[in-house]
DNA sequence: AACTATTTATAAGA
DNA sequence: TTCTTATAAATAGTT
């Protein structure tokens, strides 16, 4: 964009490349700061690095509370898509499902929390047949 | 940037900003490309406008993967909280297993529900990965 | 890190 | 909304 326009591919010399992508990098997050003042938007950038440096801009609140809502976004339309498709048995799966999602929840909070959640044997046993069968499932679906 | 510089502030004039936003959200998107394909980094970046509107942007894989990329470096929490491991952050914990969660009901409803919801490889692997670690958890926690 | 010749982005107008 | 264009801003190559 001065001196010269270059090629939009991968800049094979490594100096140059890290160059190019300070002052881009920079570039970047100085046009997103504007775009958020000016327009009124709430916007978050990641940035990985070839070697996995991150660089990030949240331009309201914490990246973690963008990321939540756009959690939010994205499930919210996952799940008015499920409930356009009626599967067989609507009402039979999604009892399964609730039961299946305690379970795992109940095994998630054990599991991160260490002590705010007890489980039985009983418990424990049940969610292992239950991921060994959803591991099944995702390995059938990967090679698919 | 053109005819005449503008204030760094909120646009006043609605239908002034809204082309502003259409024009400079482009612009940077279009921007995040090329610093992607130039210097070989990956970036996701979510626009949320003043009315909630969602833009996004992942340049490698999705943005669940970047997201989960994120809270990997950012946060302590790592996937595997070992017994070990000091308890992570409230938060940043809450957000994972709400994550988790979400994964594992889109995982549900996929293999239940047959068609009704669609899984990219990258959302299988990390489906697979995290089944993996939780059944890990499961036995250790069955023998002790 | 600074400097500019150019390219690119874009504000205002059509 | 889309196109045009004068001008502001970004930046590639250089020092």
């Amino acid at each position: 964009m001065a001196r010269g326009k270059i090629q939009m591919k991968r800049i094979e010399n490594a100096v140059h490349r890290q160059v190019t992508f300070c002052k881009r990098r920079a570039g970047l997050l100085k046009k997103a700061k504007e775009l958020s003042v000016l327009c009124d938007a709430d916007i978050g950038i990641m940035i990985f690095s070839t070697h996995g440096k991150l660089y990030e801009l949240a331009t309201k609140g914490t990246m973690e509370g963008l990321i939540e809502r756009y959690m939010k976004k994205s499930g919210a339309a996952e799940t008015e898509v499920g409930e356009g498709n009626p599967p067989p048995e609507p009402r039979k799966e999604s009892l399964m499902l609730k039961q299946e999602i305690e379970l795992l929840q109940k095994g998630l909070s054990y599991m991160h929390g260490g002590r705010t959640a007890t489980m039985t044997l009983d418990e424990l046993d049940a969610l292992e047949r239950h991921l060994e069968i959803w591991m099944c499932h995702i390995r059938t679906a990967k090679y698919c």
